[in-house]
DNA sequence: AATGTCATGTAACTAGTTACATGATTTA
DNA sequence: TAAATCATGTAACTAGTTACATGACATT
C-alpha cells in the first residue's frame, strides 16, 4: 500500500474538515486555485476511488428520495492516521527546494487537525529550513551571474525574492501564535 | 507532433545556448534546483529522446578517442522555431494562477533567446496579470476568512505575498531593462 | 423542447517515478 | 584493486491529462 499522492492528501484534508462528494471537491479546486489541483473528474474519481481501495476513505450514497445520486466520501480512521502522518513529517531541506507547495499544502490543514501547538513547531522547522537555504541560493547567484544571461539572472533574484518573503511570512505567523498562546492559555 | 513537456522545452532552452550531453544537463539540474526538475536519468534521457524523435534536437556522438561515449545534443532550425513559440507565448491569467514556474522559466531563456525588447514585453504582460490576479485573491480571502481554519488562512496570505513580490519584482526588473535601454540604445 | 448545470464516471494516452543494469575511466 | 564517478539507458509502475459518455433535474 504506498503512499497518496498530493492530491490524495488534499483530498483526505477536505473531506476530513466536513464529509463531501467529489462534485464539492471539484468545486473547491475550481473556486480558490488551491495548491494547482485540477479539478478535472478524470483526476479527482480516480483519486477518490484509491482513497476508497486503501480504505482510508469511504463513500457513502446520500439518501435523497430523488434518483440523481451523490457519493459522499468521509475520512476513515485509518485514513485519519495516514493524514496526520503525512503532516507530522519532518519538513527537510529537500521539501523547501523541490515542494514548498506541499508544504504549504501541509500546513494549511494543520492547526486544525494537531492544533496550534504543532502547527508553531512546524513554522518553527520550516523558517529554519528556508533560513539555511537562502544563502546558498545567494552564493549560486554570486558565483555564476557573471555567465547567467541577464534574464536568467533576474529568474533566479525573483526565486531568492519568493524564499524571502515566506521566511518573513514564517517568523510572522510565529509571532502570531506566540501572541495567541499568551493571551488565552 | 504534440508539444514537448516543460522538461523538454527546459532541455532545449539548455542545448540552445550550448549543445551538451545527457549527463551535462542532469548536472545542472542537480546543482540549480532549477524550476523543480528532476535529475532522474529515466526522466531526461526519454525526453531527449523524445524531442529527437520530434526532430526538434539532434544528439551526435562526440569524436574522442576513447570508448567512453558521449551524445552532446544541440537544437535543430525546428526546435529553435518550436522553442522561440514557446517563449512568445501570451501570458495569460490561467498561466499566472497555475504556472507560475512555467512563466519564469520562459523568462530566464527569454532576453538570450528573443533579446531584451521581448523581455521588457513579457515583464509588462507578466506584471498586468498579476496585478489583476492579486485583488481576486485577497477578495477570496475576505469572504472566506472566517470560515478558514487560521493556518489555511495564513497560507492563503502566504500565497498572496509571493505574488505581490513576483509584481514587485517584475516591476523593477522592467525599470532595470528601461534604463538599460536608454543608456545603451 | 432545448439548454444548462448537477453529478459521476471511463478510456486512451503521456510523462513522470523508482529502481535496476551496464560498462568506461579515474582516483584513493 | 576497490570505490567513486562518468555516462547512458531500460522496465515496471503510477498518476496525471484530455476527451468522451451518461443521465437526472432545473430553467427558459
Amino acid at each position: 500500500m504506498n503512499e497518496p499522492s498530493q492530491l490524495g492528501y488534499a483530498l483526505l484534508g477536505l473531506i476530513r474538515q466536513q464529509p463531501m462528494s467529489g462534485y464539492d471537491l471539484r468545486k473547491i479546486f475550481t473556486a480558490t486555485a488551491m495548491g494547482s489541483f485540477s479539478d478535472s473528474p478524470g483526476a479527482i474519481y480516480p483519486a477518490l476511488g484509491r482513497l476508497e481501495a486503501h480504505g482510508l476513505a469511504r463513500g457513502m450514497v446520500e439518501e435523497t428520495g430523488s434518483l440523481r445520486r451523490r457519493r459522499i466520501f468521509a475520512i476513515t480512521p485509518e485514513g485519519l492516521v495516514v493524514f496526520e502522518t503525512w503532516l507530522r513529517t519532518p519538513v527537510t531541506r529537500d521539501d523547501v527546494m523541490r515542494r514548498v507547495d506541499d508544504l504549504m499544502l501541509r500546513f494549511a490543514f494543520m492547526d486544525e487537525a494537531l492544533g496550534a501547538g504543532y502547527a508553531s513547531g512546524f513554522l518553527e522547522q520550516f523558517a529554519e529550513q528556508v533560513a539555511a537555504y537562502i544563502p546558498s541560493l545567494r552564493k549560486y547567484l554570486e558565483d555564476h551571474a557573471s555567465e547567467m544571461p541577464l534574464s536568467g539572472r533576474l529568474a533566479l533574484e525573483c526565486g531568492i525574492a519568493e524564499y524571502e518573503v515566506r521566511l518573513k511570512w514564517a517568523r510572522a505567523s510565529l509571532q502570531l501564535y506566540e501572541r495567541r498562546k499568551r493571551n488565552e492559555p
